[in-house]
DNA sequence: CATGCTTCTGTGAGCGTTCACAGTAGAGAA
DNA sequence: TTCTCTACTGTGAACGCTCACAGAAGCATG
């Protein structure tokens, strides 16, 4: 009995070993590889037995093969990937998919789609049928490839709610509209009247529901809605210190503001301070994402948590639903206040 | 001529199909497909045209069958992730390898070993051969997985030199210590005489490398080494802070830091001014990096560069060079000193 | 005209699995 | 006993591809 193990890699145990060493058919380790029903315990012990000894671990390229699924799944990012790259959140997301995926033994392939070039081969590869089924982030409107992969039925599950794919689409949100409410009524609840906003992008549905929720609340306040008091950005840190200027410009009384991203937040706070307002005595500052800048940022920011673990969790068991062959769902996700220094 | 597409996935064009199409064998479609050599012009049109036609995309699973390659490679982390996740250089590389991976139709299976557990089940996942090769991220020394992928005989490519590991291990890495020289006597240059530093981990190489430069160059200029003007943080903004602190108590009169890192940077700017100096004109700051938060902090921070996308691509490169098999290569690349207006 | 060489092409086998099917053994019912 | 049913097991075929080999055709050389 040699080991011969002088230099490359050797050719692993099949599960042809496995039954051998087990002293049963293929068949039956293929049985106990696979849920073990009607198997008797012998063999089932006697087939772990060979493969703990063996060390076999099953070839995923042969069994994909005939069942003609892939056991992996894709994380496409069609969003122009310098807004996320900057965006802590999106470490948070993507980790958290990838442990819920490893929890199910199934590789995560990470797919970029940034020219033209990329998104063809992209959408050849996952159409051709080398993932089960894609998890995508990109929300801004008519995504070309998130259309295609619908239409060729790949189970589909989005980061946020889709712009102009039909109900035919999953996907996990958190409550923007609802957290943009909490947020404003905290802001009301420290007596602001004034009470600015600078939104995300209009064309996002995130932009538009947190821009929905502030609205509501000062209606169902008896606030008047001033336009002056909103400004839009582009959730980047610039967009931020730019939109706190033309709010200052345009309302100068401003005695609070809500900010749709924490990143746009501490755009605002640098604004705001450079045009000697105390935060939070003069003017209180409220973000969006609970996203490490907030505690970066000084004085801290009051904002809204996401619950990304939890939408990362959800995305991938609506994912493997649907690759399970249920139907597609949405699911919201609630927010949370966490109070900060900022107001 | 029946197109039936109601419903469900069409079963795909397989290599037979094109065969068929083209009026060839599977033997030179085959051919074609990898490489083109033996084949004629003609049948070489033909078999492009019926591939065009039937939308063929070839079966990796097949494929990978037989040739017992997967065409994949694991992007592993087992860093400590929190780290990692807070710096944005970590995203710049990632995209880096994913793009550069792409161009080789190379798929990038995302790797996270956190747990016990995750290390058991991604090694046994890599040396099973799932993936060709492996591009790890982790400097923090007597990694268990690197050890063992090594031993497997894995191909592997480091991002930064191993510590721990012999020389059979391939790695790619900026000169921490020319970056660490370059920044070091633009501080003399610039008239700064006591000039401290707040060192990375010093059970890295970087923070070790950084840390030689420093001291390289300040015996080069004849200034003494003063101990009280080195003190060590981790990385972390947080521990920038403090150590800024510490130095400050220490040596009051210090009128330069090198900072490791300039996560750690951002934090030694917030001590330096709560202390009431101002940068550059009372004490000059360099960091290492040329991360975002150089930019994003106020005064915008002189900073070393590291070619990230370089390091990226070159990992890439010597990868699928070894996987090739070809030997382990090390690979330095030259950082760039980017001024701010920090010092 | 035979021989050898080069260039090209088709064919069978096999990669390691799963799946459908056939078959066996044992228990209980008629 | 004989039949039926259940619980389990083994076997051949197939998944789609690549590889090795055999052979054909064309052309120059002896």
């Amino acid at each position: 009995m040699t080991m011969s193990n002088t230099g490359g890699r050797r050719r692993p145990p099949t599960i042809h070993d496995v039954a051998r060493v087990a002293g049963v058919s293929r068949g039956t380790v293929s049985r106990v590889l696979n849920g073990g029903h009607y198997v008797s315990p012998a063999a089932q012990e006697a087939v772990n037995a060979a493969i703990r000894k063996t060390g076999y671990v099953v070839n995923r390229h042969a069994r994909s093969l005939i069942t003609g699924r892939s056991d992996s799944v894709g994380f496409l990012l069609t969003e122009p990937q310098e807004r996320f790259f900057e965006d802590p959140n999106f470490n948070v997301l993507l980790r958290g998919c990838t442990q819920a995926l490893a929890a199910h033994d199934i590789p995560l392939l990470l797919m970029l789609a940034g020219t033209e070039d990329e998104r063809r081969r992209i959408t050849r590869y996952i159409t051709a049928g080398h993932v089960d089924g894609v998890l995508l982030v990109s929300s801004h409107s008519g995504d070309p490839v998130a259309e295609e992969l619908r239409a060729a039925g790949v189970p589909l599950v989005a980061c946020g709610k889709p712009i102009g794919l039909g109900s035919k689409v999953s996907y996990v949100a958190a409550d923007d509209r609802d957290g943009a409410r909490d947020m404003v009524r905290h802001l009301l609840g420290l007596g602001r009247r004034r009470i600015g906003m600078v939104t995300g992008p209009l064309d996002t549905p995130g932009g538009v529901e947190r821009l929905a929720g502030y609205k509501e609340v000062l209606a169902e306040a008896g606030v008047p809605l001033d336009e002056d008091l909103v400004v839009s950005g582009d959730y980047s840190r610039a967009s931020g210190e730019a939109g706190a200027e033309r709010l200052l410009a345009r309302a100068p009384d401003v005695d609070a503001v809500f900010v749709a991203s924490d990143l746009m937040a501490q755009g605002v706070l640098t604004a705001l301070q450079r045009a000697g307002r105390r935060v939070p005595q003069d003017v209180a500052v409220g973000g969006f994402d609970d996203s490490p800048a907030a505690v970066a940022a000084s004085p801290e920011l009051t904002t809204i948590r996401q619950p990304w673990d939890r939408i990362s969790a959800e995305m991938v068991r609506v994912l493997l639903a649907q690759i399970g062959g249920e139907d597609p769902a949405a699911v919201i996700l609630p927010t949370e206040l966490v109070e900060r220094q900022s107001t």
